[in-house]
RNA sequence: UACCCGAUAGUGUAAUUGGUAACACAACAGGUUUUGGUCCUGUACUUCGAGGUUCAAGUCCUCGUCGGGUAGCCA
């Protein structure tokens, strides 16, 4: 649209900002430059039958995007049609996690099966209008007889049932009067339509089970393609957003619509779904993860669901700014698992403060270091920033510092300490390694003797000399103790989903946790606090922490340039 | 073997709708740095194939190739 046709037309609806121009936005710009629309009406209508995850939260911020770039509305809407799969519990976190991924719906959440006595009137209608009729056949012969994708099929004995005879077992249906299985309400299309999905399929059938919100009132349930439509139209949707698989659905949900002479018909539009690699997105292995124990619930920080991110420390900035990223298109494909890690460190890496922390603690002793001293020194909570003010830190005699600091035999390029380097501590001191003392039986390293000079104080030296590296510490003496939980990828295979045991790809190391020592002024920290530990990562404050027994997820690690030049060294040997 | 859909750097997504193929991540190299972080600079790598229309094709047409979806009384 040029600014033309702005000037021509300045009441039409705000462009869109996000500076993304998908097909999507392209279908809905064309529709209100052409004024099909004045506005845009949009839903997320997920199944509570489980949680959401990584893959929801593209649709969540495409269809609540749209809305908010388009000056129009989203509703969340329950897609509850199937009693025996669906559970409150899902409908509570489903809110819960779009709530905070940021999004608002306001006054419009709504349940599909809010509108069943709609659905039924609208199911009579057809039956009176010679278009869908009660069908007796078996589970199995409906199957035998529905063709098969190069054939078609044969028509039920029952489709030329007379109109007062299915209106009267449709009516009995619902009266509960028959078991589960016996009948079936069926729209009269074509049975040899190329489309499976065309060929005379369920509207209604038989379940004696209560459902989550209409309770024992119905004992018959209509069928998603039949209930989708019609939810969509009583909403007033204008584009109908959904995914891949339901592309040769579309027929069936314009039928519908046609037949039934409804005001308001949506445009459906299919995008693919979202895959990330080294995960798992289909309910059905999530679930199996959660009830065989691999996991330790929906929201483990292992998860690529929302909840799971949540806990482990993601921001719903970072989940936002990974689907503005992703984009929206038609071709089925796997985004990398960086790119999300890139969006959750942008946004940390904004928003944490810094701190020390200590994951595999080597104890160092300072031996010129006066025992019984303690300096508090002064350490900045952002490098860069002065603006985000400072703590104290407590130094003395004797140190932890992280075990992979140190080496006894450095290759070139390893900066850190190693027998007679120097290094700076952060905030501290300059320090040198004059011994190595190890464990008389197993050899193992059990504690370093060190030497300060005390006029690098602040960690300058008076004379400029350099040290290659700088190292994070706490004081043995006041350091707290805590839990902390490190993750890594649940999966060790990129496309866990290729093959057919995604299990035997879980990766035994997907969790670590260790006893930490952290630095005294996290002893007031509250669950849900983020801090960087400098030169590890961000990390979380659980809701498992207790005042004595603060825990730790790390959120995500720094990019490690180290890592990987060992890496590339090992795979070099 | 029926119908539907798709294909642009390694990955994902753009290209004023027929007019110089680009952005981000990843990779690689360098600079800055009291985090091997951040930040900055640079390098390498792209239109599935064959025809056709056109002054001009990633874009339009034809035919292929490859990939995905579909035979629930699931959604």
């Amino acid at each position: 649209m040029n600014s033309e046709d702005n000037v021509k037309n300045p009441n039409s609806a705000p462009l869109d900002e996000s500076g993304s121009n998908d097909f999507i936005r392209a279908i809905i710009k064309e529709d209100l430059k052409t004024g099909k629309h004045q506005t845009i009406r949009t839903r997320f209508p997920p199944e509570p039958n489980g949680y959401l995850h990584i893959g929801h939260a593209k649709s969540i911020c495409l269809n609540f995007g749209l809305a908010q770039a388009f000056g129009g509305l989203c509703n969340l809407r329950m897609d509850d049609t199937n009693p025996v799969k669906e559970d409150i519990e899902y409908v509570e976190s489903i809110q819960e996690d779009v709530r905070w991924l940021g999004f608002s719906w306001d006054d419009r959440l709504f349940y599909a099966a809010d509108y069943f006595d709609q659905m039924y009137e609208y199911a009579e209608q057809l039956i009176k209008q010679g278009q869908a009729y009660v069908c007796s056949l078996s589970r199995e012969d409906t199957k035998s007889t529905r063709g098969t994708l190069i054939e078609g099929g044969q028509e039920s004995p029952y489709r030329n049932r007379p109109i007062e005879e299915n209106l009267d077992l449709f009516r009995r249906m619902k009266a509960g009067e028959f078991e589960e299985g016996t009948h079936v309400l069926r729209a009269k299309i074509d049975m040899n339509s190329p489309n499976i999905n065309m060929r005379d399929p369920a509207i209604y059938r038989i379940r004696k089970a209560s459902h989550h919100r209409t309770g024992d009132k119905w004992c018959i349930y209509p069928m998603y393609d039949y209930a989708h439509c019609i939810s969509d139209s009583i909403e007033g949707i204008t584009h109908s957003i959904c995914t891949l698989e339901f592309e040769n659905h579309r027929p069936l949900y314009d039928w519908f619509l046609d037949q039934l002479h409804v005001k308001c018909h949506a445009q459906q539009i299919e995008f693919a779904r979202l895959n990330v690699t080294y995960t798992v997105m289909s309910k059905r292995k999530l679930l199996f993860l959660v009830k065989e124990k691999h996991v330790r619930g929906w929201d483990d920080p292992r998860m690529p669901t929302i909840s799971g991110m949540r806990r482990r420390g993601y921001t719903p900035q970072a989940i936002r700014n990974f689907c503005a990223k992703i984009g929206v298109g038609k071709a089925e494909t796997t985004v990398d698992f960086s790119l999300l890690e890139y969006c959750v460190r942008e946004d940390l890496e904004k928003i944490s403060p810094r701190v020390m922390a200590v994951m595999h603690p080597l104890k160092v002793v300072i031996e010129n270091y006066p025992e019984g001293q303690v300096e508090e020194l002064d350490a900045p909570y952002h490098p860069d920033d002065p603006s985000w003010g400072s703590r104290k830190v407590p130094f003395s005699r004797v140190i932890y510092i992280e075990q992979e600091d140190f080496m006894e035999n450095p290759p070139k390029k390893f900066f850190r300490l190693a027998p007679g380097r120097e290094v700076r501590l952060r905030y501290g001191y300059f320090i040198k390694c004059v011994s190595v003392v190890k464990d008389p039986t197993t050899g193992a390293i059990v504690e370093l003797r060190c030497t300060y000079d005390p006029s690098t104080k602040g960690g300058n030296a008076p004379d400029n000399r350099r040290v290659k590296s700088t190292l994070h510490w706490v004081s043995a003496a006041h350091a707290i103790s805590a839990e902390a939980r490190l993750y890594n990828q649940l999966f060790t295979k990129e496309s866990p989903d290729e093959g057919k045991d995604f299990l035997s790809f879980i990766n035994p190391k997907s969790l670590e946790v260790v006893t930490c020592y952290i630095e005294p002024s996290l002893a007031t920290c509250k669950v849900g606090d983020r801090f960087q530990f400098e030169r590890i990562g961000y990390f979380y404050v659980d809701l498992d922490s207790q005042p004595n027994h603060l825990v730790f997820n790390r959120t995500i690690t720094l990019k490690d340039t180290w890592a990987k030049i060992q890496q590339k060294e090992q795979t070099a040997e």
